[in-house]
RNA sequence: GGCCCGUUCGUCUAUCGGUUAGGACACCUGGUUUUCAACCAGGUAAGAGGGGUUCGACUCCCCUACGGGCUGCCA
């Protein structure tokens, strides 16, 4: 716990509502929950739903529920961007009462002849300068305006940022930027900055695409004598080839990546060490992420996804997880992936089974997978491969092996002394009769080990499935 | 076009002027074994290119190449 004389640390994560929650914004989520959780601060969430064109219930619907799914609980009430409208324009208003800020009353025919215009002269591309800058408010005429940002020309704007370190921006490659639309409404730059200057965001943790916009939102800052918060821009997730993370990639939603069968814990720990580093760790706990965190670790380079890794950070964790937990996320996972429900015997069946097998899986599939075992019921369907290690031979040993079970006390060290005599007495090795009964158990020749099948499954059900099999 | 950011094994990264450039994933080999995994041991593999600065550069500076971003009355 920070010292109540310490400012605290508030983040936040501002998604704009036009899809399903990337997976880059997943990270970016991350790091801001991390950073504060550390840090006993707050992580606020706003969702930027200004563009009522783009914007749609369904997908903050679909942000809220993907954050939840990677377990990063928001402190407060998420803020709609676009109910603050009135707040923004007072923003704009008293910068212009200020003189931080004036009306321009150029229409965009007129920007788009200036452009043309400079272009023509040889001028590559050219910064706006609107001629209202200056202009004498008397002279305004009664026409639709925007109001315009009075952007320094000259001189150039620092930004002090954790992760891009000191980035110099010189001022006369800015434009006074707008920000109320001619309609009234905030445009992005002037409603971020009020958002989070009014939302007491201390640290602004977000992708490197808004660098070069910090430098605008910085003189908005500058304009109404607020504090600048702490940067640091961090750089965008790309796909295993290295461009820029698009569908043709693959899953590139949150929500794919629960369907598909990947623990949250896993999740996140892969996607902690997605650009950050400290040391040589590499499998944590997420409060250990949450205890190690901080922005020093943050590279400046893109960072690629890599499923290999994803798959086996995910292993770890579903091994090192904790079995209720484990289960209930398993089940979690079966919704999301639209499988059928466990039965309450196979609940509990699996309650069981998991200690066996956790630690083989990858994945949730990877995990069904391995219980299959115990999800099945008699009769066993045995595969062609499995069916035909159950030839007469192996089928008069299952018959000879069932009664001896059947008084057999029910622990692995009570029962390795019966089959290996029951191998010993045909003179084959374990191997040999470990085939069939895993035929006759699972109905697959590949499965976990042979006893801790007939552990879990039980006596009973063990000297039944046998039964069914010496048939 | 202009401006900004980036570039260490295939991938994620450590290194913060002096190291046999370390770890993890993947891959290969061997071991273990009851199938598949897991596990254990070992191995292959890297500073984009070129100039400087320095006794000494992966590390600092410049240029080039390549990648990315911004340049909207989108966010």
């Amino acid at each position: 716990m920070s010292a109540a004389s310490e400012p605290q640390v508030v983040t936040r994560f501002a998604p704009s509502p036009t899809g399903y929650l990337h997976i880059g914004g997943g990270r970016t989520a991350l790091f801001n929950w991390l950073y504060a959780r550390g840090r006993g601060g707050k992580f606020l969430l706003r969702i930027e739903d200004t563009d009522r064109e783009r914007s749609t219930p369904e997908a903050t619907a679909a942000i809220l529920k993907g954050l939840t799914w990677l377990g990063l609980d928001w402190d407060g009430e998420v803020v709609s961007q676009f109910e603050r409208r009135d707040r923004h324009a007072e923003v704009a208003h008293e910068m212009l009462a200020r003189g931080t800020a004036y009306k321009c009353f150029s229409t965009q025919e007129e920007i788009a002849a200036f452009r043309a215009a400079k272009e023509a002269e040889g001028a590559s591309y050219a910064v706006f300068l609107s001629p209202w800058r200056d202009a004498d408010p008397t002279g305004y005429p009664d026409a639709p305006y925007v109001i315009r940002m009075r952007a320094p020309r000259t001189g150039e704007t620092v930004i002090v940022d954790e992760v891009q370190g000191r980035v110099v921006i010189k001022n006369e490659t800015l434009d006074d930027m707008i920000v109320l639309r001619s309609d009234g409404t905030p445009t992005y730059m002037l409603a971020v900055v009020v958002d989070d200057h009014d939302m007491g965001v201390t640290h602004v943790i977000r992708g490197d695409d808004h660098l070069n916009n910090a430098a605008r939102q910085q003189m908005v800052y500058d304009a109404m004598g607020w504090r600048i918060p702490v940067w640091a821009h961090i750089p965008l997730i790309h796909g295993p080839d290295g461009k820029k993370l698009s569908k043709r990639h693959g899953a590139t939603g949150i929500e794919e990546y629960q369907a598909m069968g990947y623990p949250a814990a896993g999740m996140r720990n892969y996607l902690t060490r997605l650009g950050w580093a400290q040391g040589d760790a590499e499998i944590f706990s997420t409060e250990e992420a949450v205890q190690m965190f901080d922005l020093k670790g943050i590279g400046r380079a893109p960072a690629r996804l890599n499923f290999k890794k994803l798959e086996n950070t995910c292993g770890h964790h579903i091994a090192m997880m904790d079995n209720a937990a484990l289960l209930h996320e398993l089940e979690g996972y079966l919704a999301a992936a639209a499988q059928p429900a466990l039965t309450p015997a196979q609940h509990d069946r699996v309650a069981n089974a998991l200690p066996a097998v956790k630690d083989r899986a990858k994945t949730f599939p990877d995990l069904i997978e391995k219980l299959q075992f115990s999800l099945i019921s008699r009769p066993v369907v045995a595969d062609p491969l499995a069916a035909a290690t159950l030839d007469s031979v192996s089928r008069g040993i299952l018959r000879e092996l069932t009664p001896r079970l059947q008084n057999a006390s029910w622990t692995k060290e009570a029962l390795e002394p019966i089959l290996a005599d029951a191998a010993a007495a045909h003179g084959i090795g374990f191997g040999k009769l470990a085939a069939p009964l895993r035929a006759a158990i699972a109905g697959k020749t590949v499965t976990p080990s042979v006893y801790d099948m007939m552990l879990v499954i039980g006596r009973d059900e063990t000297v039944a499935r046998l039964t069914d099999a010496a048939q």
